[in-house]
DNA sequence: ATTCGTGCAAAACCTTTGCACTTAT
DNA sequence: ATAAGTGCAAAGGTTTTGCACGAAT
């Protein structure tokens, strides 16, 4: 847990519950995307006796403060995942989904990233729209689901 | 409606149904970004009563087809756009969406779209994952939004 | 002491499905 | 005639919310 979360929380006039480090705890170890029933049954195995509210409402106050990130995928539910670097609202990787298993992957954006950033830079000038951060995701089949 | 859809309709084991007929009518004429229930609504004032059981049925078929895109914005229900172009499985435009008030615009993929079809063909080097498909979208505040 | 967070159960929301009836082929 | 599609209502899964109780400040 690291303490810019701490002051993010008071910054904010949030407190510092036990649930809340649970949730986040789990979330630094797992390393993972994860969603919320996911994370509600293995902190339940882990003798943790969290409600599920509680933890929907704390992932949603994490993607919130950019504590973890959100990933949307059609059909799925919402998948959580720690985010590493504390950078203000800047996409630090992109996403492979296998549309087989419906497992999630990181991507390193590499020298993408940097194209990205200019674009979505120069955006309002074809569209009149100014952008905050962007998404990318890429569809196909896994190593695993390939293999078999 | 097209007669490449009459095609595929046929070809799969389809029937057209008048239902179909004017769900598809509807999203060739309304050419933006649509979700079940809205559509399910302006097909009612047009008149036509269809159940919203066989919108979303539909506009999974469409979907399927490739007849038309499915888009899923988080926190959204999930929108519908005429697919233009009839190319398979290749996005031919990118997504900005507004943070404010959740329209969605199209984005020409311009150059960017040859780089982004080269990196997919060069993931399973990398990444061990044959990509299908990529979809890209930008978040931000649309024109109307930030002029108010 | 006060304000915020939690648990529970109920609701909201979007979407799918079972079944009897209707329609396209 | 037959198989597929539709409408309705009910259920499904995910997420949110109202309220009384409990905990952090």
């Amino acid at each position: 847990m690291t303490q810019s979360f701490r002051d993010k929380l008071h910054g904010e006039g949030y407190r510092l519950t036990r649930e809340r480090q649970v949730i986040l705890s789990f979330l630094e170890t797992a390393k993972g995307h994860h969603d919320a029933v996911e994370i509600h049954q293995r902190l339940r195995i882990n003798g943790h006796r969290i409600s599920l509210a509680t933890v929907y409402r704390t992932l949603n106050l994490l993607a919130e403060l950019k504590a973890v990130e959100r990933l949307c995928v059609e059909g799925q539910p919402a998948t959580y995942e720690i985010n590493g670097a504390d950078q203000e609202g800047r996409p630090h990787h992109y996403h492979l989904v296998c549309s087989v298993c419906g497992r999630v992957m990181d991507m390193d954006p590499g020298s993408l990233g940097a194209s990205m950033q200019k674009l979505e830079e120069k955006l309002p000038q074809t569209y009149d729209f100014r952008a905050t951060g962007h998404q990318l995701t890429f569809f196909g089949v896994c190593d695993r689901c390939a293999s078999s």
